[in-house]
DNA sequence: TGTACATCAGTGAACGCGCGTTCACTGATGTAC
DNA sequence: TGTACATCAGTGAACGCGCGTTCACTGATGTAC
């Protein structure tokens, strides 16, 4: 034993940090294992020492977005009292500046329409992950289940597709004024239903 | 002229028509265009008679999507009165059978996160046209301008969204469940909107 | 304390392979006579 | 009506290029004496 311990997995952790970064920004097909070396400041040839495949790399970058874009979210939830947490998340998430920086974001938001073409491995990986952040999302949101589900859903989807959209559309003008409009759309939501009380489940129709 | 005139235009249609859908299955950088002549029944050189570059057929094959896309859910607002156009187009979108045919539904859904990636020209077309028929979208559905461009937005964002996290949930008995979770919620969004009276925007808080 | 050594993280050149693109050619078509 | 011809849609081989991956080597490190 030579070198010390931490250093190859620090070397490690730098390259999975780069990834994440490089591929919410450039897409998982658009930036090659090379570039994401050179960003850790190493070059391409000790990838495999670190990683069986490009794959394997994909599927740790993906769970260190996830999980950091998670902790991120709990921090906005933990200052925020019970009832407004899921609707302060959702503002926070649906802002220009999340729109403007992928590289920092969300990775589903960065990267959803990649993932059900990835191999089962990362997708499942992800995916599970996912599904368990939103339970969890779900369950301290302090409505009864059946409720928190609906509504962690819905405005999950707005969040996503609301960025989505946003950072699809030509011009920073529009875009903002749409990331308006859908914060507006999700506050109105989460507020008629909290106004139809919380024994029930609220359920108009 | 020795070839009838529609004979290339119609040959060059067939292309678009396999590109747009295996852009959507496979993805922009997912597929050849060897692959995709060889879809259309022709061999890969015959391509640049056709197309200046790769990036010329895919915006054509965006726009082709884009605009199949609105005409087919024109038709479900067509046969449903004029309150209820939004939601039954979102309970439409918002189904397993376009969650599991990526291949012949929405561009945004199946590649929404590619498309701030894609070459200025791409980009710009295909915002555009989204921005448009949004546009008109949120004006045909009879609530006031401020009311609709509100709701069209948010429960787009939930359209677009929804689909993307159910395709990215592993299993589909989970999709499912979270495609009906945010069908409902989108219901109750409508329902508590349209609740509160047309004539004011319906604005709580 | 200083030197020889074994280890192994990292280097850099090379490999197939598939991609977008190019181009000389082929052969099916409608036209001229 | 039949034949020679010009046109051009489509063919198929070839081109660079960048990618993921492999591998023989280097040189910085901690250890043994």
């Amino acid at each position: 034993m030579s070198w010390p311990p931490e250093h190859k997995s620090s070397t490690r952790q730098r390259i999975v940090e780069a990834a994440a970064k490089a591929y919410r920004e450039f897409g998982l097909d658009g930036i090659s294992t090379a570039e994401i070396m050179k960003r850790a400041g190493l070059t391409h040839g000790g990838f495999y020492a670190h990683f069986p495949s490009k794959d394997a790399l994909v599927a740790e970058a993906l769970e260190m977005a996830r999980a950091d874009t998670l902790s991120e979210y709990g921090k906005v939830a933990a200052s925020t009292p019970e009832q407004g947490k899921l609707l302060a998340i959702a503002e926070s998430y649906l802002s220009s500046r999340h729109r403007e920086h992928p590289e920092t974001g969300c990775p589903i938001a960065a990267l959803g329409s990649e993932l059900p073409r990835q191999n089962p491995e990362v997708r499942e990986k992800f995916g599970t992950g996912v599904l368990a952040q939103f339970a969890t999302l779900a369950r301290s949101m302090g409505y009864d289940e059946e409720a928190s589900a609906r509504l962690a859903a819905g405005t999950f989807a707005a969040m996503v597709g609301g960025i989505i959209l946003a950072r699809a559309l030509p011009g920073s003008n529009d875009a903002d004024r749409f990331l308006a409009h859908v914060r507006e759309f999700v506050r109105d939501a989460l507020a008629a239903d909290s106004a139809a009380g919380l024994p029930d489940d609220g359920h108009g129709s």
